[in-house]
RNA sequence: GCGGCCGUGGUCUAGGGGUAGGACCAGAGCCUUCCAAGCUCUUAGCCCGGGUUCAAAUCCCGGCGGCCGCACCA
């Protein structure tokens, strides 16, 4: 993270962006509005190009179905997902100051205050022991309070040997050696066996030092979805999607059947996705309308294997796990150490660095960090971020890669009562030989009347082991044995043939976050050391494909340099037709605005039917026929020939 | 959200109660040239709102935005 004033090279990074028209703040005319960007003909440009790169690697490559969802849904998805109740910080604002917390640091925070304010106390009064045990006890309830508390932490918290807690009070208290401790949110007393105060400390607040108890603090959820109404007046509440991904899982049985109702199959979606961040700076890396480009591919929950490992196992990454030390090792040897759990999550790691380092992001800035258990979002089991360092934000993370295990299948069933469920088909089919009571409704009808619809189901349901079937049988039906005759039922002896299960697949899910993509690869590229600024960007990213310019404006030059750009935008290339001042200034603009490539008609060109191609990186210059010009440059912009075979 | 600093053409900046200046970029022209040459001309600006004042870009208050720090960051 920078801490003094943000890099030359970056401001005149944002500051070109701007000229050009790549990006800037949306609605400056209105004075702007803080964590919203508009990309500019250059930026959407650059945007496109990188989403068709993504879709070259995950719809065209990998074979996932792209779709297209609804950016606004209703709370039922999000209830179901977990969004609302779980992707919120729980504010804590301080009424003196306004200081606000996040409530789960800010309790913990206020409960190692106590532990700190009991020390000094606890060694003045040989309490060594009892600090000991404060400290074990508060820690205790931090963790408690950081899952659902379970029956075990109310008895324990009753049993005497942990601390009493008064809902009414928010008073937690306990005996420790002769003395009584309580502490509550406002504050820590410690009382010894007479009833004397030995310790009464207010806690305060962490911004203004004045007191803080219910009274001077608020306390309240901050959701960071934008919310809105569905329909018209009140409408039915509904929110903006904080993230692509709940469009696909809602449709994962339609994708499932689509996708001929086979695992591992997968789907992707770019989009726009939508976070109310708090305080939103950092230009493009955190933004409160941002586009996301995620595939979830649904696979065996037992079977992680990925049958294209091979194709990246021999891939080098740099690895942060959340233990041990940074390594820079193969996927194979990751896969194998142990240190990315599996395959389809390594997989996926490698196809994410290909695709970042083909979009222009420097291998070298670039590493995978796993998430620390704490960090990961209430979905994740396991998340590797890919990360880059930029000069001006530090690493920042861009794509995550996470195995959300069956989390959002299993809640969006349970909400909406529908299967989410594959059906996973056994290698072979378990045959079970079975017997079972069919009941003959024909007689069990006039025989008992309105029980007989119960009494059927006991002797279906009934053990019809060493059963005769020319003898009556006994059910249970409410507590009552009952007699049923041997005509009234039948001993049926079948094969019951099982053909698989059904089972949740784990979703595996590489999440791009595309406008920090994009600002990665710009400023990756991004290169003030020359005599004039140039942004390398990979040829196939740039938005401009060429720039074409007549030598002199005059002898008739600009006039044949227009058909050979008609030629060119004929080819499928994006070109940028320039003849204002003087040559090197009209390469200096393309250099700046990414253009890899620009064509010169000079007057020779009239003549031979050569023009000259310039190559932004080196400056070189090759001659090339007119005629082969529009499919040899269209070759190079895909990365098919090299700036050598243009001629 | 809090605190500090800041907000002047597209960009960078000078100025600081009384008509807003420059450089770059951009546009037109001259020049006709393969790496931002030169000359002439042109377009274009005091973040928004309120207050003080005869007069506010300037002082005060509020808002919005930016940078830095704190906090936050699925």
């Amino acid at each position: 993270m920078a801490d003094e004033d943000p890099p030359e090279e970056t401001v005149e990074l944002m500051a070109m962006l701007k000229r050009r028209g790549f990006l800037k703040p949306a609605y400056d005319l209105y004075g702007g509005v803080a964590g919203l960007y508009d990309y500019g003909p250059l930026g959407q440009g650059l945007k496109r190009n990188f989403e068709d790169l993504w879709r070259q690697y995950y719809v065209v490559e990998e074979g996932f179905g792209e779709v297209s969802t609804p950016t606004v849904a209703p709370e039922a998805v999000f209830e179901a997902s977990g969004h609302l109740d779980q992707f919120d910080d729980t504010l804590v604002e301080c009424l003196s100051c306004g200081t606000a917390f996040r409530g789960d640091h800010y309790l913990e925070e206020e409960w190692m205050r106590v532990v700190e304010q009991l020390e000094p106390v606890a060694d003045e009064h040989g309490w060594t022991k009892l600090y000991e045990e404060v400290h074990r006890k508060v820690h205790s309830i931090i963790e408690a309070a950081e899952r659902e508390p379970g029956p075990e932490d109310i008895e324990a918290l009753l049993s005497g040997e942990h601390p009493q807690f008064d809902e009414g009070t928010q008073q937690l208290t306990w005996q420790a050696d002769d003395h009584e401790i309580g502490v509550r949110p406002g504050g820590i007393r410690v009382e010894d066996a007479a009833g004397e105060i030995v310790l009464d400390e207010r806690l305060t607040c962490l911004g203004c030092e004045e007191t803080v108890s219910p009274g001077t603090a608020e306390v309240g959820p901050f959701n960071l979805m934008f919310s809105t109404r569905i329909g018209p007046g009140d409408g039915d509440s509904g929110f903006l999607r904080p993230e692509t991904a709940q469009g696909l899982f809602v449709n994962s049985q339609w994708l499932y059947r689509y996708a001929r109702e086979q695992v591992p199959f997968g789907a992707v979606q770019i989009g726009r996705a939508y976070r109310n961040e708090i305080s939103p700076r950092q230009g493009l890396v955190r933004l409160r309308e941002f586009w996301q480009a995620e595939a979830e591919v649904f696979v065996d929950p037992d079977d992680k294997t990925h049958d294209d490992f091979d194709h990246v196992a021999g891939l080098e990454v740099d690895l942060v796990p959340a233990e041990g030390e940074p390594v820079t090792t193969t996927l194979a040897e990751a896969v194998e150490a142990g240190t990315i759990a599996n395959e389809m999550v390594a997989y996926f790691v490698g196809r994410t660095q290909q695709v970042l380092t083909d979009a222009g992001v420097d291998r070298e800035r670039l590493r995978f960090r796993q998430h620390e258990s704490d960090e990961m979002a209430h979905y994740a089991t396991d998340c590797w971020d890919a990360e880059f360092a930029s000069a001006r934000y530090g690493w920042v993370e861009c794509v995550g890669i996470a195995d959300r295990g069956c989390y959002d299948l299993e809640s969006h069933e349970r909400e909406s009562g529908e299967r989410m469920k594959v059906f996973r088909r056994f290698e072979e089919a378990i045959e079970r030989e079975i017997s079972r009571l069919e009941p003959d409704m024909s007689l069990l009808g006039p025989e008992f009347k309105g029980q007989a619809g119960t009494v059927a189901e006991a002797l279906r349901k009934r053990d019809a082991d060493g059963v005769d079937p020319s003898q009556a049988v006994t059910v249970e039906v409410d507590g009552e044995d009952i007699e049923v005759p041997a005509e009234a039922y039948e001993l049926v002896e079948e094969t019951d043939r099982q053909e698989g299960e059904w089972v949740f697949p784990h979703v595996i899910e590489p999440s791009y976050g595309v406008d920090r993509i994009l600002y990665a690869v710009l400023e990756h590229n991004w290169d003030t050391t020359g005599d004039v600024d140039t942004l390398s960007l990979p040829r196939e990213l740039s938005p401009l494909d060429v720039g074409v310019f007549p030598l002199v404006s005059k002898d008739g030059l600009p006039e044949r340099a227009r058909e050979i750009e008609t030629e060119l935008k004929r080819a499928g290339l994006v070109t940028n037709y320039d003849e204002g001042g003087s040559i090197g200034r009209r390469y200096a603009r393309m250099d700046e605005a990414g253009t890899p490539v620009c064509v010169t008609v000079d007057h020779e060109t009239l003549e031979e039917g050569e023009v000259t191609v310039r190559d932004r990186d080196s400056t070189e210059q090759v001659r090339v026929p007119v005629d082969a010009l529009a499919g040899n440059l269209a070759s190079y912009i895909e990365g098919e020939i090299g700036f050598d075979e243009l001629a």
